[in-house]
DNA sequence: CTTGACACGTGACGC
DNA sequence: TGCGTCACGTGTCAA
């Protein structure tokens, strides 16, 4: 047997830390819910029940559109079953590419809807520049933003983000092959 | 005072009933546990308080996809073969590299001399830049120039050249794998 | 009258 | 030893 006896001050405290514990457990159900889209009933289960489908839900979007395997680390409970690897969904269409990455110039493009990044890095050659911008506005590409770096005096690195005509569907095949071909006969 | 006598197999079944709804809490509780990365305590207030803190997460994350409706046209799949990751730096003495060319954050290093070029493609996340700036600052390079690009509304470009303190001889592979760690752990 | 959900006080277990 | 967490049985209120 054991003796279970305590001080009536430490009953008390037991007693205000416990429901300290509940209310802050209230507190973080009532948050959870709270962003929660369209659940209707605010009971406990119900919550934990629609948060966890929530998650899922969302956690399979994002796997697809980080382009598959996200985090190499994917930490779960000993002895809890692995997520099944259910791919079936359909959305997003980016797409990118770059050149060999050891000859210059390199060239790299991403499309996705009307936007396109395009990313060169060449050598640092007057008028190479007015080529480029030239060569994009042919593709019917309105820059909205670009930057030019300098890079150990020999090298120029260019970013830049263009909005694509409507009615122009262009692949980033088309765009690489297309500033490619153009700046190896300016570079020559 | 209210009556508060109840029968024998009345209060029988109440006990399991209450139980019942205690056990598949907890299920829930575990299950909710078993789907969060990254955890280390499967104390129940850790549990809602992490799921609180990634579900907002995951969701300022894809908020932005929500409010873009993309051109119905432009469906048009290349089907080209990736780019082979030739690595040959040929001649001189530029370092060149980059992390995997599918997943993001993508993260390239160029080092030529005491000059350093570096270009991010992420995540748009609040914070990030600090993240990247500070880290930067951890090795001991004082950035010249640097440039932001959002690409359609998601994505992040930093492309910024910095000079390396004399006496560091930092390798493409250092800054590489010093900015890829620190960007996993804040873009979880 | 039943069913379900909740907060409460309490004993027990581990650090 | 105390402190935090948990599961339990119970009373109560509402559908």
């Amino acid at each position: 047997m054991k003796n279970t006896k305590r001080s009536s001050s430490h009953s008390q405290h037991h007693i205000m830390a416990e429901r300290k514990r509940r209310e802050k457990l209230t507190q973080q159900f009532l948050a959870l819910s709270a962003i929660l889209p369209g659940l209707k009933k605010t009971d406990k289960a119900s919550v934990l029940g629609d948060a966890i489908k929530y998650v899922k839900q969302l956690q399979e979007r994002q796997r697809f559109l980080e382009g598959q395997i996200p985090n190499p680390e994917m930490r779960s409970i000993p002895g809890s079953p692995n997520p099944k690897d259910d791919n079936s969904s359909g959305g997003r269409n980016e797409m990118r590419q770059s050149t060999s990455s050891s000859t210059l110039p390199e060239i790299q493009v991403r499309v996705l809807a009307t936007q396109v990044l395009i990313r060169i890095h060449c050598h640092k050659m007057k008028g190479i520049l007015i080529k480029v911008f030239t060569e994009l506005e042919k593709l019917q590409l309105s820059v909205v933003s670009a930057n030019v770096l300098t890079f150990a005096e020999t090298a120029l690195d260019l970013s830049l983000t263009a909005e694509m005509e409507q009615g122009w569907n262009l692949t980033v095949d088309d765009i690489i092959r297309t500033l490619r071909t153009t700046m190896d006969l300016y570079l020559r």
